[in-house]
DNA sequence: ATCCTCCCCTAC
DNA sequence: TAAGGTAGGGGAGGAT
């Protein structure tokens, strides 16, 4: 009831999407799914695919990363308001250590029984200096210990290591005593002896961790595919006898490569074509109970995507075979799990949802200026602080490595010089270079040779967030999550407080309790609050006072503003106008004719730094969905029907998570383009055509077999594998 | 006018 | 090797 306020406010009424549901239906709604709660939340949580990049903007991506995207990135004056750096840095970080630091950069995972025990390994990693793993990762972990093992789990072990050492835990007791990290070469598992990598060079001091990478990648570098490696863009490889050949059985045509003859002849290299799906749920809530108005049920659209890439023959050798390891759509069976595990983008999209289930009545736009309707009352002018944690995945995962801060350092997956994973976040150092998030890790190293790589720590980055707001809430009430890093604080009421002194002493806090730095902006609205952060970026604070408005606006690019992206920007740059201020030259009207009715009155609105957002205002969910875009390949029918079917084992998951279900239900599919080249990304999806359908039935649900069957009624709305019609 | 479907865009 | 997700705002154009 409260809520339809919020949406009214600015929309004018109706045209919202879909009904907002009552009041409390959400959490309180089905009963049943009481129990999943728990394990549901922690990993599922699904989203969507974004569609993201439209044709021309793709194109020009692929070419030149930098060029459009983060091109200039201001760089921040960092001047003014520095304080506590120097201090704090003294005090904060709390010292397990302050023995010599033999196991730094080391990181164990304690597989099974072992004397002694896991716990008290842990106890030496941490008081040395090292780091120990609850969960195993590939790419956290640097070495397994383990006690040997009967003949049956070897094999196991063996499989999952993944190359890592396995080591005896006498390893760790011996360093320990000579106070000098040993190798861990005599000591690994009897077992498995022969088969263990020789990884000497582990240790070299810088960051063992990134060697890992390194090495991996040396061993199979060579038989790299060519395809992506320079040229790729350059023009479709005329020739490319592709092996082709003569096609499939019947099946496989069918279903995915609708033009598959046509494709054939494609310049593409290597005979796939890609195609996407994707398919999107919508539903109500089950609102069970509270009948009163039906209408209120809130949809709740749930979407599935699924991207896919689909070979039509050869299954055989050529390049698909190489790429056959584990990470791929047919050939591993928990591939969407997995992928969803190592995804970084999964990590943000889903972050929220945790939030919500973390401080649950914290999430729900609290009360909110309640009384106020309209507010603007003038009398005080409101005051809101934005802050957001300095390159948050780096300074997550260097806290501990001092030496490393002024360095040029990134978190990726991959330190492959000539790899096309993405770069997550670099540090301030490393963006001097011009290195940034999303682009390929060989850029990266490209511009910066030295540039150290770091691998992810979601379960850091979940902890960090969760001493971040823990913070926020104890100074202020209205806290509105914007992301894992970042939120608006409205300090309006606060009026005891100076807002600066505020915002200094919660960094401090936060830096104190996380070891890892966050700039604050404060103003009179959201919009000019989030500016200043980006200008007191890193490890400062800015206030622009009503008066300086002008002046700051004046001079700053577009691009800056939030809600302007790479289109609207370039869109706004064959108008001649790249500034605020000249896009204060051209009238409300104009910009409403142009770019609609909404976004016009936002540009026009913030090219004059007006802002009318309140914090705190958070609808219920409305919508929930998954897709994967990556490492899909298809051989025939049968794999796709096999993906979209963990897609919806995924989706059902994620909403009974959430104690929803739904009614509306949207399939989003990407196909390959007529003329795509092969993808530049490994195990990318190239240049595609976005295309959805969506359906809504009668009965809310959240089951999976029910799911299945809606997905496959929505496939077949795409005609994919029917060329005529 | 308003709704509905299929997109596109943006942000983290 | 590598993990290009997620959710909401909003516009165009056709159906009502
Ligand atoms: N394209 C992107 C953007 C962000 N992130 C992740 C990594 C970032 O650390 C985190 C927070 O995003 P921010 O936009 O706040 O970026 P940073 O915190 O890294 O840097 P800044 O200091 O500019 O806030 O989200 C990502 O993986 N890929
Ligand atoms: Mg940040
Ligand atoms: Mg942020």
């Amino acid at each position: 009831m409260s809520l339809d306020s919020s949406r009214s406010a600015s929309s004018t009424g109706q045209k919202s999407k879909r009904s907002v549901n009552s009041i409390s239906s959400n959490p309180s709604s089905s009963s049943n799914n009481k129990k999943h709660k728990k394990n549901t939340n922690q990993k599922t949580l699904g989203a969507v695919w974004g569609a993201k990049s439209p044709s021309s903007s793709r194109s020009s991506f692929r070419k030149s990363p930098f060029s459009d995207f983060g091109s200039y990135m201001v760089h921040k004056n960092r001047k003014l308001h520095n304080q506590f750096d120097a201090e704090a840095s003294s005090s904060s970080h709390s010292g397990l250590s302050c023995e010599k630091p033999i196991f730094r950069g080391i990181s164990i995972f304690v597989d099974g029984f072992t004397i002694p025990s896991s716990q008290e390994l842990r106890g030496y990693m941490l008081k040395y200096g090292g780091r120990h793993e609850n969960y195993f990762s590939r790419y956290r972990v640097t070495h397994i210990i383990c006690s040997n093992l009967p003949d049956c789990k070897i094999k196991n072990i063996r499989s999952f290591s993944g190359g890592l050492p396995v080591v005896k835990p006498t390893w760790i007791l011996d360093s320990v005593a000579a106070n000098k990290l040993l190798s861990w070469f005599p000591y690994q598992l009897d077992q498995l002896v022969d088969n263990q990598p020789r990884l000497l060079d582990f240790f070299a001091p810088k960051n063992s961790l990134v060697s890992k990478d390194a090495l991996l990648q040396y061993e199979n570098e060579d038989t790299s595919f060519k395809g992506s490696e320079q040229k790729d863009e350059s023009f479709p490889e005329a020739g490319q006898p592709l092996l082709h050949s003569q096609q499939i059985s019947g099946e496989s045509d069918d279903i995915i490569c609708q033009n598959t003859d046509i494709l054939i002849e494609e310049p593409t290299v290597g005979s796939e074509k890609s195609c996407k799906v994707k398919i999107v749920e919508m539903s109500n809530f089950d609102a069970e109970g509270d009948s009163n108005v039906k209408d209120e049920l809130q949809t709740n659209l749930h979407e599935l995507s699924v991207s896919s890439y689909c070979s039509d023959n050869q299954d055989s050798k050529g390049l698909p075979s190489r790429l056959s390891y584990r990470s791929h759509s047919t050939k591993d069976p928990d591939f969407v799990e997995n992928y969803f595990k190592n995804s970084r983008l999964h990590f943000i999209g889903t972050w929220r949802n945790r939030y919500r289930k973390h401080f649950p009545n914290l999430s729900k736009g609290f009360k909110n200026m309640d009384s106020n309707p309209n507010d603007c009352t003038g009398s005080q002018k409101t005051s809101i602080i934005h802050i957001d944690m300095d390159c948050f995945f780096v300074s997550v995962v260097i806290r501990n490595h001092p030496e490393l801060k002024d360095k040029p350092v990134a978190v990726c997956h991959s330190d492959n010089p000539k790899g096309t994973a993405e770069i997550s976040s670099a540090n301030y150092p490393a963006r001097d270079y011009g290195v940034r998030a999303g682009i390929f890790v060989r850029d990266a190293k490209a511009l910066c040779s030295h540039l150290v790589i770091f691998p992810y720590n979601f379960e850091a980055y979940e902890e960090v967030a969760d001493q971040f707001y823990n913070i926020l809430h104890k100074h202020c009430k209205k806290v509105q999550a914007v992301s894992c890093d970042e939120a608006f604080l409205d300090v309006t009421d606060l009026e005891g407080e100076d807002p600066e002194l505020l915002a200094l002493t919660i960094r401090k806090e936060i830096f104190e309790s996380t070891g890892c730095t966050a700039s604050a902006g404060i103003a009179g609205n959201m919009l000019l609050s989030r500016l200043a952060t980006r200008t007191a970026k890193p490890d400062g604070q800015c206030y622009i006072p009503p008066k300086k408005v002008d002046d700051y606006l004046c001079q700053l690019p577009i691009k800056e503003l939030p809600g302007i992206g790479h289109v609207l920007e370039e869109k706004l740059k064959k108008k001649n106008v790249q500034t605020c201020g000249q896009l204060r030259i051209l009238s409300k009207d104009t910009l409403q004719k142009n770019f609609g009715m909404k976004t016009g009155e936002m540009l026009w609105n913030y090219s004059r730094g007006i802002d009318n957002r309140h914090v705190g205002m958070i609808q219920e969910t409305k919508s929930i969905g998954a897709e994967v875009n990556w490492g899909v390949r298809f051989k025939d029918s049968k794999d796709s029907q096999n993906f979209l079917s963990s897609l919806c084992k995924e989706v059902s998951l994620r909403l009974q998570g959430c104690g929803v279900q739904g009614r509306s239900f949207t399939l989003k599919i990407k196909k390959r383009r007529k003329y795509a080249e092969e993808p530049v990304k490994y195990m990318g999806c190239g240049d595609c055509e976005n295309l959805s359908h969506s359906i809504t039935v009668p009965v809310a649900t959240d089951d999976t077999e029910v799911l299945q069957r809606i997905t496959k009624q929505l496939f077949g709305f795409f005609n994919i594998g029917k060329p005529y019609k």
